[in-house]
RNA sequence: GCCGAUGUGGCUCAACGGCAGAGCAGCUGAUUUGUAAUCAGCAGGUUAUCGGUUCGAGUCCGAUCAUCGGCUCCA
């Protein structure tokens, strides 16, 4: 048989031969590096036997798959180390991700202690270099064979296997697991590991099922890779908006006043007014009309929505049905407001589109384990907005939208850091869902078109479109690499019906208008903790809660900071002045640990000669101007929403 | 909501069941400074809250609240 390697060379070979013994065969250099095999495309086990002509792959570590074997590995060694430990402790699953690996077990919790413990233990299963081999059982006797280890959550998922599965475990020592894996040959080539944390998951990740704990842990190949891996977690906790937003004063919570109601403070403010602003201007210049509308409403109108009876649990309801007459509440979404904005008054097909925007302040009753930071809160506001259109305007309008959160994204300097996801109903569990199945396969397919014409790379996703239509869901991770929406266009043919929105056609018939429902930049709060951690609080000059600080060297000079002052804000620059009696050294720190980009020092030379001498973060920006030079700079810098290189150690 | 950890001044952290302390920040005074920390003094606390055990609780126990790491959820 031939076999063609990446490389473009051919081996042949006259028997049949397993992948490692082709990787020795190569070289046995790559062969102690093999994870995995990859035949004609397909990942496979080392201890796969290859019998006819193909293309193959030795895959290492540095290969997705290579790393997701050599970890996954791992995460059987954690398991055998377990069973030695805790020999009551009940196996779950343990697959590999992103950043490493986990096992999850029915066991009591595991200390820091208990974790330190086990990490000892698997450093003996790897030492003692076990061979890894795969072996199949037929259905039922892969049943019995677990169900005689006593192995509950494994007996489980093997019933769960089609009939005919072949079902594979791998056998390490003592220690077998199931497992369709691919794995390496031996535990001792696990060369760098460490178990990260414990935590409660639960099984088959459903709520109704009982919780499990989880140990998350990582691999490499070499421990200085490890070892700068646990340095990046330290590292991404110093730009963790919910640290660094409350260290910069931007954010703080209140015990008394409750879970997931921050505080914004001066400075976070200004970040918010200044983005709000900016895209309250862009939509009016993009033919949108805003609405202010209540932040509350009586039960009525949520049971026209479908809210009352859908997400009750998720509303804040002020009064009790039983008691009083009529009860409020606080309103988790701004659609029903702004249709009846839009039912004020009869429409012609003329008037539409019709575009509302509103900075829209919602409350949501999330529970108490979801709130985090300024990312998942119980309050706040969004740049919101419903278009009213034609069915005919509607590909039109969904690219507009699509075009508005372009350029915020743009703008703010992170459309290289989003995922768009074509977020598409569950066929299989319609009842979440309003519509005929036609309807719903009709307009994904419009998105799907729409993505692939602006040809924006995008992902699909099942499950996670609104009750009453698909949407496209803008991504982006935080520094953990979790992920939330930050943009949603939704396409809505489902609403106007009932709330009975129509306009009048052409022919003078009633029709029912589509909605788009969307964002342009998402929440103000979601977006300024995605900020923080985007540009680890040195934010782009616009944003920047303070723009320039005035330092004067002594106190003689203070009449003149105040005048450079003056002319700063007069020009629209937030700036403020130094005028301690510190020395310069002092204040030029403070400056720049507050984080604020431009340092305007001044003192005799600069008074003479009218000049400020210039200190920034942007490299090639030192030295004496004008003060007319350096606003003209600043303003040019501020009005453009120019995103600056940080060239300077900070 | 579930599993777990944590909670001492604005921040970072000490204090064996026995007098609540330090550094930084703050305030006051001195200093009048030329590009990353001038000196001195002062003030700041119901140890998250409530309850219990104890002669005595920051420390032990219970409940609640909040924060963090996960899980689930996010119409």
């Amino acid at each position: 048989m031939k076999i063609s390697l990446k490389d473009g060379s051919v081996k042949e070979y006259e028997s049949a031969m397993r992948v490692i013994d082709i990787a020795s065969d190569i070289s046995e250099g790559l062969a102690r590096m093999a994870c995995a095999g990859e035949v004609d495309g397909e990942v496979v086990d080392l201890r796969t036997v290859v019998d006819k002509d193909c293309s193959l792959n030795i895959l290492t570590f540095n290969d997705e798959a290579g790393k997701a074997a050599y970890r996954h590995t791992c995460s059987h060694v954690l398991a055998e180390a377990v069973k030695r430990l805790y020999p009551e402790v009940k196996l779950a699953i343990g697959p590999s991700i992103d950043t490493g690996f986990y096992y999850d077990f029915d066991s009591e919790s595991f200390s820091r202690e208990d974790l330190d413990k086990i990490e000892a233990e698997m450093k003996k299963v790897i030492k003692e270099n076990a061979e890894l081999e795969k072996f199949t059982l037929p259905r039922q006797e892969a049943i019995k064979f677990m169900e005689e280890k006593g192995e509950p959550y494994k007996v489980e998922l093997i019933r769960d296997l089609p009939e005919d599965a072949i079902i594979s475990f791998y056998r390490q020592g003592e220690f077998v697991d199931l497992c369709a894996g691919p794995h390496l040959m031996k535990t001792g080539a696990i060369k760098a590991f460490k178990l990260i944390s414990s935590s409660g998951a639960y099984w088959r990740g459903n709520s109704d099922n009982k919780m499990l704990t989880r140990i998350y842990g990582t691999a490499y190949t070499k421990k200085e890779e490890l070892n700068a891996y646990l340095e990046h977690l330290e590292d991404i906790k110093k730009r963790d908006h919910n640290k660094l937003g409350r260290e910069m004063e931007l954010f703080t919570t209140v015990d008394v006043i409750g879970q997931g109601l921050p505080l914004l403070m001066p400075k976070g403010v200004t970040i918010i007014n200044t983005l709000q602003r900016w895209i309250e201007d862009e939509e009016e210049k993009r033919g949108y009309v805003r609405t202010k509308t209540p932040l509350m409403a009586k039960s009525d109108l949520y049971k026209i929505s479908g809210h009352w009876d859908h997400y009750k649990e998720g509303m804040f309801v002020l009064g009790d049905e039983e008691k009083d007459k009529e009860v409020f509440a606080l309103r988790p979404m701004t659609c029903p407001f702004q249709y009846y904005v839009y039912k004020n008054s009869q429409k012609s097909y003329r008037d539409l589109p019709i575009r509302y925007g509103e900075t829209s302040t919602l409350f949501r009753n999330e529970d108490s384990g979801e709130m985090h930071g300024l990312t998942r809160v119980r309050q706040f506001t969004i740049s919101e907005g419903h278009l009213i259109v034609r069915p005919d305007q509607m590909y039109e309008e969904f690219k507009g939208c699509l075009a508005l959160a372009s350029y915020c994204l743009r703008t703010l300097g992170v459309e290289e850091d989003v995922t768009y996801r074509l977020s598409k109903w569950d066929p299989n569990n319609k009842e979440k869902y309003v519509g005929s199945a036609e309807v719903w396969e009709e307009t994904q397919g419009a998105i799907r078109s729409i993505l692939t014409e602006l040809e924006i790379p995008f992902v699909e996703e099942e499950g996670e479109a609104a009750f009453y239509g698909p949407k496209v869901d803008i991504q982006a991770k935080n520094v953990y690499g979790k992920e939330d929406t930050m943009i949603t266009i939704q396409w809505d043919a489902i609403l106007a019906e009932q709330f009975d929105m129509y306009y009048v056609d052409q022919n003078g018939e009633k029709v029912r208008p589509y909605i788009i429902h969307r964002t342009s930049m998402g929440c103000y709060e979601r977006t300024l903790a995605w900020l923080i951690e985007k540009y680890a609080g040195l934010f782009p000059t616009w944003l920047c809660p303070e723009q320039v600080r005035v330092l004067p060297i002594s106190e003689k000079y203070a009449d003149y900071a105040e005048k450079v002052l003056e002319e700063l804000r007069a020009n629209g620059i937030r700036a403020t002045v130094d005028n301690r009696s510190e020395k310069i050294g002092f204040k030029i720190r403070e400056t720049r640990l507050e984080r604020v980009p431009y340092m305007l020092v001044v003192g005799q030379k600069e008074e003479e000669e009218g000049k400020v001498s210039v200190r920034s973060r942007y490299k090639g920006d030192e030295g004496q101007k004008t003060l007319d030079e350096f606003i003209n700079e600043i303003c040019k810098e501020i009005r453009t929403k120019e995103i600056r290189k940080i060239e300077v150690d900070e």
